[in-house]
DNA sequence: CCGTTAGATGAAGAAAGCTTCAGGTTAGGA
DNA sequence: TCCTAACCTGAAGCTTTCTTCATCTAACGG
């Protein structure tokens, strides 16, 4: 009785016994390697529950349809991502603007490519309508972190921190981007982020003063 | 005869008559509408070629399938793209480098925004693995006209000018991607694009001295 | 040990979209 | 005017994939 209403989309249905969390697991896992191996477009339930190692009804037990099975894949994504941004946003407390955005910049990079292929693949579920909410609504959470990081401050900020944080988010979405798309080698990677770093720090050096 | 292995993909048959040029190029216009309307996903030939006002066979006379045809759509729109980009790197020339940079983002701003819907709509259409090839291809036509505008600036760049192309390329387009998803009003749009101008200008001048 | 509930299965129904093609219409040249 | 080639049409076939559900098995508590 959680749930009066039960969405017609998420949760179809909570796994209690362990065995079926062990299935909702290796679905979502499945989700991302089918999505890596053959693309989102053509992606298909009956593929995620073979490389899962279940059947299509198992599938269906817990994701209404695919759509819904393809957002809880990215959601969990971007949860970690968040998670680990929060992280920083944390650890750079108070510390000088310069250094906040350079590490920001860094964790950024870090955490995306610490499983390129990954982050690629759910990157194009976000092409749909629903993914893209689901995407903005990430992209807020990140930016409300990074503006409570920019109040921690100790300089005086002369432009607005939220345009602060969104212009800091963008640029490094940016280059992050941009690296995911080309495969590069490590030393280029190095260099771009190395340039970054640059440009980050360039650019909130020019908002502090009065 | 002018083509003897007519690829599988692309054109199956060039508009000879007044009419046929006329239904293509209603097909290609119904296609951002369509895909403007009801998302790529929901996208369906039949939809594209009553929008078109023509019947299903007419669009498959020019086009061999679906992706190619959005396919089309998507390049046509980075030759206007590329266009503008090139004559900003023709115009400026020579010109001090925070200048060029600051063309350059601007330019590439207005650009998008001038039918923002429109960019928006094919924006989708690049995560399809093709459409990813393409973009790309339209990535790299830009960072060489970049790289040639920078050559021909006064100042001594210590760095990699290809290097400096790309950061400049995905930095511009990380703040252009957000200005697109987000719908702003003109005042926060102009405050982005001051901020822009502010983070490129603020990196090459780091660029810049031995 | 047995009853009950959770979980799993996969063939088959249903829907939907892509693509074809046989036949009709229009334009341009002889 | 008439012929030919270009062009257009849209119903229907073909595929493909989503999704359901009747049935079976495994787990847990008493």
């Amino acid at each position: 009785m959680a749930q009066l209403t039960a969405s017609r989309s998420e949760p179809r249905k909570s796994p209690v016994q362990a065995r079926s969390t062990a299935s909702v697991d290796a679905i979502l896992k499945a989700t991302v390697q089918v999505l890596l191996k053959v693309g989102k477009e053509k992606l298909t339930t009956t593929l995620v529950a073979a490389r899962a190692g279940v059947s299509v009804g198992t599938l269906y037990q817990y994701f209404p349809n695919k759509s819904a099975l393809l957002r809880a894949a990215m959601r969990l994504h971007l949860q970690e991502i968040l998670a680990e941004v929060d992280k920083v946003c944390v650890a750079q407390q108070g510390q000088p603007v310069e250094q906040m955005a350079e590490a920001l910049a860094v964790a950024f990079l870090v955490v995306k490519m610490r499983d390129p292929k990954k982050s690629r693949a759910l990157y194009a579920v976000s092409s749909d309508v629903e993914g893209a909410k689901i995407a903005a609504g990430a992209m807020t959470r990140v930016n409300h972190a990074i503006v409570g990081l920019l109040q921690s401050a100790p300089e005086v900020l002369k432009t607005d921190l939220q345009l602060m944080a969104t212009v800091l988010q963008s640029t490094i979405s940016g280059v992050k981007r941009h690296l995911l798309e080309s495969d590069m080698t490590e030393a280029q990677f190095e260099a771009m982020q190395r340039e970054l770093v640059l440009v980050v720090r360039g650019y909130v050096r020019a908002c502090v003063g009065k």
